[in-house]
DNA sequence: TACAAATATGTACTCGGTACAGGATTCGTG
DNA sequence: CACGAATCCTGTACCGAGTACATATTTGTA
């Protein structure tokens, strides 16, 4: 995490965020469909085949920290209390990170406009549902691995579709009430209410199986 | 839904057909993405503008009836018997569908390829998941409307949102079993066993609110 | 038959994305 | 310091989906 000595290295992470900085400031001036990647380029000041040589594709630039977010999930289930359930796991998981203002899952002015620049656009969309499902296989995984199970377990994709889909309305839902109370503390209660009520279903979905 | 008399639509509905016809034909063979929409437009003996005059996108072509889909749900929810929860008259429209052999819930040699055309190809999973958010609009709308919520209904969005995930699992897991068995009975099972357990959930999310 | 509406098509364009090849910069080694 | 090799940057040329616009052709109707 420390300040790489290496100059290659810190040119290209430079290089890099400021073609990402360029993008996400023209991508919240004027929406996704209406910044091409030439503008981007020449906003960042590189050529446009440097753009797709560090994001290669467009909504890379957008979605930036998704992979961040996935390890985040991976890192926090592997590790998990074996004396508490994986679902229960999951739904202690939300909280905190709601509590700390994860990555992506926080409810502010700036995060308000977020989510209207992905709702302006449907490749962004298009990308979103897409990440969701990265994720849900991700949980999958991790949860057939962790139960002993193969890597196509039924309970554990029915379980993570379930998670995630929970997830998202409640991701919707709170940005909804924020929008409406300008409240954090309201958008996080109702993120959290219907995370919990998503866990009640998925608990009783999973009774008998290793998951519950 | 007889012949209609008139030559025009009579010519049109045949140019669409043809168009489809040439598509579906290609894609089997080839692949969606090893297809050009130029390709199809020779095959079909039309123009290439005449194409996306039918077929606003590509996918559309192969995904040709995904509003008959839909307009099938909201009708068999419109006309629910009364004294049945909406979440289990859900439940048994997925049973009715299997035996009805449905579009698109049907799982034999041909469907098969279906899904092998659709894994093959990043823009038709993209549409998959696009109307699958679609159908879950769809339900959440008709579940809130028949309850005399408002049309964006946390409830409803979370149920929707879950039942639209366990058909998906539902959907996945029945190709695979198929796949591995070559059995249709096998996968209709393996199908209705996972949509019961998802809606034992469903109901149990769902406790205290119109829909369980 | 003449006219309006619907349908079919051509041309030219935009934009995201890829293949390939060459140029520039930086790093390690003698 | 010099030199070769790896890495990074960039241009050119291309492909394919989708749109705008204008036009031609066909069909229904007065």
């Amino acid at each position: 995490m420390s300040e790489p000595t290496d100059l290659r290295t810190r040119k290209r992470l430079a290089t890099r965020q400021s073609i990402s900085d360029a993008a996400t400031r023209l991508f919240w001036e004027r929406g996704f469909d209406q910044v091409t990647v030439d503008e981007i380029a020449a906003a960042a000041e590189v050529g446009r085949m440097t753009v797709f040589n560090y994001f290669p594709r467009k909504e890379d630039m957008f979605f930036d920290r998704d992979r961040e977010g996935r390890d985040l999930l991976r890192e926090a289930l592997r590790q998990h209390d074996p004396s508490v359930s994986p679902i229960e796991t999951l739904r202690l998981l939300a909280h905190r990170f709601v509590a700390e203002r994860a990555p992506y899952v926080e409810f502010s002015a700036e995060s308000q406009n977020f989510i209207k620049t992905i709702e302006g656009s449907e490749t962004l969309k298009a990308r979103a549902r897409a990440i969701r499902d990265e994720l849900a296989q991700v949980i999958a995984l991790a949860l057939s691995e962790g139960a002993g199970r193969g890597p196509d377990d039924p309970d554990a994709r029915l379980a993570a579709g379930i998670l995630l889909a929970t997830w998202a309305v409640a991701f919707i839902e709170a940005h909804r009430t924020f929008r409406q109370t300008q409240d954090t503390e309201d958008a996080r209660a109702a993120f959290l209410a219907i995370v919990d009520k998503g866990t009640v279903g998925l608990k009783a979905a999973m009774a008998g199986t290793p998951y519950a």
